[in-house]
This record gives C-alpha cells, structure tokens and sequence, in this order.
DNA sequence: AAATCCACCAACCGCTATAAT
DNA sequence: CATTATAGCGGTTGGTGGATT
C-alpha cells in the first residue's frame, strides 16, 4: 500500500551543488520541464534526492530568480510585514470561517483588510517580492533586518524602568514606527494574555478548535479597539462598510489613518502590571487611548534613520500594500 | 603571516498538509 | 479507509570568505 520510496538514502550525495550538478540540473528541466521530482535526479543524472534537487531549482538554479541585493522598497516591505505579522507559524489565518460557529461581523472583516491571508510568512512575504524566494527573504531577515532592528532599538526609546511593573514608555518620532512598534507589542501581547487565558480557562472543544489567532486577535482589546473606532465622520468601522464593493485601496488606506492612531497614543504606556492582574477581564480596555494622533500627525515625519526601515512613501503605514491586489480579498 | 572571529547564505532537517496507491 | 510518498514550509546548521587581532 502506498507509494514507492522517492529515492533510496544510501549513495544520495549531499552538501554544496557543483556547477556540473547545476547544469545537468537546468538542462533536464528545460528539456523536460517540471515534474516529478522523484525521477528527476535518476533521469538526469544527478545522485542527489529529488528534494535536494527541488530546493536548489527553487532556491539558486530558477530563471526568475533576483539574485542581488535588496532594494530598500524590498526591505521595507520586509520589515513592514515581519512587523504586522511576526514569524511564529502557527498564527494561520483560515479563510473557513464556517468553522467558528459565530459568524465574523463586517468590522472582523476590515479587521482583516489588513491581515492578508497568511499560511506561511516567509513564503507569503516572497510572494510580495517577485524574484525573490522565501529562503532568501528568512536569510535577509535574519542577518540583516533583525540585528539592523535590534541595533536601532534604542532609538525608538523604549525605555523599562528597572521595575518590570512600570509601563513600558514608546516614544517614537516616526509615524510608521510607531505604527509598527504599537501594533507589534499589541499582538504580542494580545498573544501572551491569550496563552495566559488558555491556561487559565478549561479548555473547550470549540476552543482547542480555534486555530485562528487573527479571530482571537478581533475579540481581544486588540480587536476592541479596532471594533470601537470611530471614522473622521464620526461612524464606526461597521458603518464605513458598504454591501457593495468598495473602493479597496482607497477605503483601506482610509481605515489604516483612521485605525492606527486611535487605539494607540504617542507615547503609549503599556501597564505590565495591569496586565498581569488583568488577564481575566478581557473586556476591558488594555490600551490608553488617545485622540492625540490624527492623520494629519503622519507628515511630521523627522524619524530619518527609521525612514528608509519603516516608512514607506507617502507617510501612510499602509499604502504600499494598495499596490499588491491580493492584500485586499476579503475572506 | 597565522590565528581567530564574524557575517553571510546555501543547504539540510524536521514537520505538516496533501496526494497517490 | 489506511498507509506512505511528495511538496512545501520555517528553523537551523555548517562551510566559506573577508575582517580583525
């Protein structure tokens, strides 16, 4: 029963591919084109698994491929996303939304205008960048970008008195880092308070279900504070949305002014220990909410060293996504 | 000049979902 | 339906080359 082995272990040759490997490689498939990567190595020569071959077509040998450094658009969007979505695998977005028993409102689902369909992180965010492969993006993040981040954090001062009670103060010039770092620490956070719920509530069958972190995000304070938003017109988020299609990008670069300011202010205090003895009431507010941020408040921009990490041109957290189609299929 | 350190990145590993038998 | 291979993913490792001591 089943299917034949893909290649026997024993005699399969490993390590860094020879330029003869790669030709012999690149021949038999531009000769036969792709298919089964089981019979490839055999049929091409090659005593490498079909795996190995798989991974270095996909990764080296592809014609499509940008070899080269990143652009700063490129790393930008990098950063942006890592920033919104972090690396964690299991944060799946599922578009099944039968499955959750409540339905989502309208608000969950501008919620989501800016959480993309996301299954794998790497993979998605290299289908942002065309040319680019997965493998290449998780290495730039993790020898660049991340100790890049790591080195500049003092500058975004967010300073932690030596009492890990006291608020953490984030006080960042930049709008677009603010933005990154607010919505950063409210994930990471709503994911702590949520672990900490988990244990502490016995678990259900619906919840060990729930696989949507997105779905808890939206209940959370997280999501309350985007449910809660009023628009520049004084309408809640539920109301700005129409039955018909909207305007996508227009409308969602409009959420995105009128949802990242409200629920975070400019020095926003993250209470710990309110946190910490908070974590059986999810209802109320963890944010301090401000009307101190508006719109208008995304052109005193003088972050410039954060600029070319952070920013993106325009000065709208949100408007290089406008440019990718996919990031607004409503699920 | 040799030894050591460090950054980079290709390749591997282990895992999961899906497809094939 | 059960079993097993395959494809594809994120995390990690290890070789290589340049910089520093």
């Amino acid at each position: 029963m089943g299917r034949v082995p893909c290649c026997d272990k024993d005699g399969v040759k490993k390590g860094p591919w020879t330029p003869e490997e790669d030709q012999l490689l690149v021949q038999y498939i531009q000769k036969h084109g792709l298919g089964c990567w089981r019979s490839l190595p055999k049929n091409a020569g090659l005593l490498r698994c079909g795996k190995s071959c798989r991974l270095r077509w996909t990764n080296y040998l592809r014609p499509d491929i940008k070899r080269g450094p990143f652009s700063p658009a490129e790393e930008a969007t990098i950063v942006h996303l890592h920033g919104m979505l972090g690396n964690n695998p299991s944060k799946t977005v599922s578009v099944e939304r039968s499955l959750y028993g409540d339905k989502p409102d309208l608000g969950y689902k501008r919620f989501l205008l800016i959480l993309p369909d996301i299954h794998e992180l790497w993979a998605y965010m290299a289908s942002q960048l065309p040319g680019r492969t997965d493998n290449e993006i998780k290495n730039f993040w993790n020898t660049h970008l991340k100790k890049r981040l790591t080195s500049i954090g003092p500058k975004l001062q967010i300073s932690q008195s030596s009492s890990s009670s006291e608020p953490i103060n984030i006080k960042c010039k930049s709008p677009s880092a603010r933005h990154m770092v607010q919505w950063e620490s409210a994930r990471v956070e709503a994911e702590a308070r949520l672990s900490k719920q988990s244990l502490l509530v016995k678990p259900t069958s619906t919840a060990k279900s729930h696989p949507d972190i997105f779905l808890q995000l939206w209940k959370s304070e997280v999501g309350e504070t985007f449910r809660i938003i009023e628009g520049k017109d004084g309408k809640t988020c539920e109301s700005l949305v129409s039955d018909t299609p909207p305007a996508i990008k227009n409308e969602s670069v409009f959420l995105a002014d009128t949802v990242s300011p409200k629920p975070f202010k400019t020095n926003t205090f993250i209470d710990t220990t309110q946190e910490q003895e908070d974590t059986c009431k999810p209802n109320e507010d963890m944010m301090t909410v401000s009307d101190s941020i508006g719109s208008n408040e995304f052109a005193d921009s003088t972050d410039t060293e954060l600029k070319l990490l952070l920013d993106f041109p325009g000065g709208n957290d949100l408007e290089f996504i406008g440019e990718e189609s996919e990031f607004f299929q409503l699920p």
